[in-house]
DNA sequence: CCTCCAAACAAACCGACTGTCGGTCTGGAA
DNA sequence: TTCCAGACCGACAGTCGGTTTGTTTGGAGG
């Protein structure tokens, strides 16, 4: 059972790579199920073997972006000692990250309007989310009821201060821009 | 020519009060035009006339939502005469009223996605992101090459408080942590 | 080696949806 | 009275997401 398992895990791949391009480059609702079976090759019902339907195939290209985006912040902030430091680099790292336009179309255009709030959460809970949390938990800058809501707020004004910069402003001011509103808020 | 405008805008109202409800309670993606002309009696060709398509029709709807949005606002705050007490009780009074699940779904989830986030940046600056702004300049707590940058994060932070208390959180908790994150970003 | 099942894939098909197009009706200007 | 533009109609084309039915084939069990 080694050459069918590998068959269909390749499979897979060849779907989310097509999938993953054409979700970033016209947006979740700009592409059709159509699009990728023409530019994979397969016909519909292998597709649909697969892929139980296209926000599932959205769902597993958004599960993919955030891995490859969870294991490059791990690499940026290793080694760092001081909690408040880390959490800086992180931050950082992510606006350096999300200059990427399928990150920043998959990620934080369409995810929300496609899994719905909740599913968009849980999921990057496991992801960007969760680190943040750890990572600002740990600062012990902000009293521990309030830090869910302040993971939130912080993690939602950096990722609006990326997709400001997508917008055409120089990146080095929204780096400056991030890091200050950072220290402001991690004051004592 | 005075009947037939008058009848033109009535159309036009009676869709835009059918969509809305429509675009709030299913989404953008679960709301077919279909549905819409089953609701308003109206024909394709009608709807149509007024409306040049699905995402046209979704924008009038948000236009409506963010002016009421904004008359809102204005009220809230008129009379207040210290800036940062007026931003603040300003930012307090959107967070009330985005417990509006209408406007959440349509402002804060849909309108990024269906719009894009270029056209969508452009609506709220007209809206309630031009008064944040305003606010926010006239407190002259932020430098003014910032002011843009730190806009956009504050705006987009207090949306996902909004968001937050929606999920369940009670809305006390929350409504003091945007103050307090409001306060500690104002600090001199 | 043969049998047989399940995974992988193919293709016809379905209902629903968006947007178009030619055409009708009518208020009101000329 | 004529005539046009705006309001409205409904059939239709084309597309899309998803289902169903059928075929191939790897490999486990007898």
């Amino acid at each position: 059972m080694n050459l069918k398992a590998e068959r269909g895990a390749a499979t897979r791949d060849r779907v989310l790579t097509v999938a993953r391009r054409l979700f970033a480059e016209q947006g979740y609702e700009g592409t059709s199920i159509e699009t990728v079976l023409q530019e994979t090759g397969l016909s519909r019902g292998a597709l649909y073997h697969h892929y139980s339907g296209k926000d599932a195939l959205f769902e597993a290209v958004l599960e993919q972006v955030e891995t490859s985006v969870g294991v490059r912040l791990m690499e940026a902030v290793k080694g760092i000692a001081d909690p408040a430091e880390a959490l800086v680099t992180g931050c950082l790292a992510w606006v350096r990250m999300a200059r990427d336009p399928a990150t920043r179309r998959i990620v934080l255009i369409d995810a929300p309007a496609v899994l719905g709030w909740e599913r968009w959460r849980a999921l990057e809970e496991r992801h960007a989310f969760g680190m943040l949390k750890a990572a600002l938990r740990a600062t012990g800058r902000v009293p521990k009821e309030a830090l869910d809501v302040y993971a939130h707020m912080l993690l939602a004004a950096i990722n609006e201060s990326v997709l400001l910069v997508a917008r055409g402003n120089e990146l080095e001011g929204a780096e400056r821009a991030v890091e200050d509103f950072l220290h402001r808020l991690l004051r004592p």
